[in-house]
DNA sequence: TTAGGGTTAG
């Protein structure tokens, strides 16, 4: 008997544990009922704590269950909160809380109770009920336990209160390694890196989800080459990676398009056989597409055994940035038929979809479809890109009539879309009223005051032109809201970033030897820079050495002297193409006889042949 | 018999 009691759990527990299927749970319910177990209270408090720890998906059962028991354990009321996290319906979980606190047979909140009612504050993203929790835990007096520490520093990370986590954790006296690790994951998520950092390398014991916070952290905020560093460091420190570290690392991969990385993170991945689930898969999908090559992106998308919505999006993402907007399209009704629902984020890769191949009433149709059919919110990002649709299709006054007729506020995109295309389509007046749109929403933008100089200069109104210029220099434009250009070309494994304006690369004689040989190159061929000196670009005001200055330029010249003989150039810049370098660059894969590929904050261009597969519009 | 930290698409 003794050493039954060591075995714990009753053999019937087990098997339920193990069951596949409602029907073997319920048969294993009725051999427990027939063999008297639920004489013994506990034995009903085992079975419904099972069920919610190793059956989440069967929950509702245990529920039924539990009606029929007029004194429900604090433990299987625990079990049940628990689980209604784990199945992704916190909601459900106030209900057991509310059977605990007015219980009618004195039960009362643990510590177990608070951390996973704070757990479900979490995922609902509640800020008041949460700060109402925070409240009752204090009440309680549970605030010293570090289990409901750690949650509630989660907690308030998730919410964005990154001042409530850390006066949680600043105030525990030692706090343990997970924990920690939670502070990491809170601090560097939320942007203070510096904090983040200091604590993870003070940090005595560290495991992976520890490298795992910090990675993500840097990944959150941009730092694509930290990520590449701790993930060589983590090597180095004997740390076994796991698929959740090489997620990160192909997410650094994509925002800095180094797809020799990516590619040897593919093999790295068959090599060490890690598990190729939908984030997994998602990412390398995403870092193919993103990177330029959409023929690889798509034969990993369908090698794919699971595929969730994030799959599919990234895919449809990929092809419409890639251009391939009709792809995009086939790829939805894919999958529609795969029985796959779409969600809000389907929908903005849908719509960029039609808006790269001009495919207005395709737009408008799913613009619809998705109100009506998927009862999905257009959100001001598909708002944004419907202003996009039109604008690009060059049907300048749908455009600004969907803008008038939003029922929520424009945002900066939706008119700078429609000022956009008023330089591609010359049209000053409708340029004027979004410049003003956009000086009220933003204040002195330098990127807008270019583009309404810009429409100036191209419907050659000049007095127009002088007078932007001037109120920019007047109001100290350019000072404020200058974003410096950066390129970035991966070469032989090293990431290179080349800025506007900036000599300091070691091997910057020969670069602009080969800069030298470009210009006279593209002079030969016929071309004269576009020197006007009053037609300005996104990116530069003086116009005197644009062929030479802008940053994608002198990482082409160092893709020309470093790359192998016939290996494409891939680019990533921060900005968008200006229609200079568009042309140069065309002509730079003619005369080079080179595949150029440039991603801008846009989209991707691939340059061959003298073309580009933007065929202009971008 | 129930606890806390790390992964993907805009």
């Amino acid at each position: 008997m003794s050493s039954f009691r060591h075995i714990g759990k009753h053999p019937n527990v087990l098997q339920l544990e193990a069951c596949k299927t409602l029907k073997q749970i319920k048969q294993i319910h009725t051999q427990m009922l027939i063999n008297g177990l639920f004489k013994d209270p506990k034995m009903l408090g085992q079975f419904v704590s099972s069920i919610a720890l190793k059956q989440p998906n069967y929950i509702d059962y245990s529920i039924q269950v539990l009606q029929h028991w007029k004194r429900p354990s604090l433990v299987a009321l625990n079990s049940l909160m628990r689980a209604h996290c784990l199945i992704s319906e916190p909601c459900r979980s106030f209900y057991f809380y509310n059977r605990i606190v007015n219980s009618d047979h004195n039960l009362r909140p643990d510590k177990y109770t608070f951390t996973f009612l704070i757990k479900t504050c979490s995922q609902l993203f509640v800020e008041k009920t949460s700060l109402a929790v925070y409240g009752c835990v204090l009440k309680y007096g549970f605030d010293v336990d570090p289990y409901v520490r750690s949650s509630l520093v989660s907690m308030f990370a998730e919410l964005g209160l990154l001042g409530f986590s850390k006066k949680i954790f600043l105030e525990m006296f030692e706090p343990d390694f997970v924990t920690q690790t939670a502070m990491v994951s809170a601090g560097a998520k939320l942007g203070d890196l510096v904090f983040a950092r200091e604590l993870f390398d003070r940090m005595p014991t560290r495991d992976l989800a520890t490298w795992n916070a910090m990675m993500a952290g840097y990944a959150e905020c941009g730092k694509a080459r930290e990520v590449f560093d701790l993930f060589r460091l983590m090597q180095f420190a004997g740390v076994k990676v796991n698929e959740a570290s090489v997620v990160l690392f192909l997410s650094a991969c994509t925002q800095l398009g180094a797809l020799d990385h990516g590619r040897w993170a593919h093999d790295y991945i068959e090599e060490c056989r890690l598990r190729m689930g939908v984030a997994l898969g998602s990412a390398l999908v995403d870092m193919y597409a993103k990177c330029g090559d959409v023929d690889k992106a798509m034969e990993v998308f369908w090698s794919l055994k699971e595929k969730n919505v994030y799959t599919w999006t990234s895919a449809m993402g990929g092809l419409a940035m890639n251009g391939f907007g009709n792809e995009c399209l086939e790829l939805f009704a894919h999958m529609k038929h795969e029985g796959v629902e779409p969600n809000e984020v389907t929908f903005v890769s849908l719509l960029k979809g039609c808006s790269v191949v001009g495919l207005v009433e395709e737009g408008q149709r799913y613009f619809e479809l998705m109100r009506k059919v998927y009862g999905l919110q257009p959100s001001i990002e598909h708002y944004g890109c419907m202003v996009d649709l039109y604008s690009r299709a060059g049907r300048l006054d749908e455009a600004f009539s969907f803008i008038n007729s939003m029922p929520i506020k424009p945002h900066v995109d939706a008119w700078g879309a429609l000022l956009n295309a008023c330089k591609i389509y010359k049209n000053k007046e409708l340029g004027e009223l979004a410049f003003k749109k956009i000086r009220e929403l933003k204040g002195n933008d330098h990127g807008t005051y270019l583009l309404l100089s810009n429409i100036y200069a191209e419907t050659k109104n000049w007095s127009r032109v002088e007078n932007v210029r001037r109120a920019m220099n007047a109001r100290e434009v350019s000072q404020v809201t200058k974003v410096r250009c950066c390129s970035v070309i991966e070469v032989n494994g090293e990431v290179h970033g080349f800025f506007g304006g900036d000599k300091s690369h070691p091997r910057q004689a020969e670069i602009e030897e080969k800069m030298a040989e470009m210009s006279q190159r593209l002079k030969l061929a016929g071309y004269v820079a576009n020197n006007n000196p009053v037609l300005f670009d996104i990116e530069e005001e003086e116009k005197e050495n644009t062929a030479c200055e802008h940053s994608e330029k002198v990482a082409i010249a160092f893709g020309l002297i470093s790359l192998n003989e016939g290996a494409p150039i891939r680019i990533v810049k921060n900005l968008r193409v200006c229609s200079d370098c568009h042309v140069v660059t065309k002509l730079i894969s003619k005369m080079f006889d080179r595949e150029i590929i440039v991603r801008d904050r846009n989209r991707l261009h691939h340059f061959k042949d003298g073309e580009c597969s933007c065929n202009g519009c971008w």
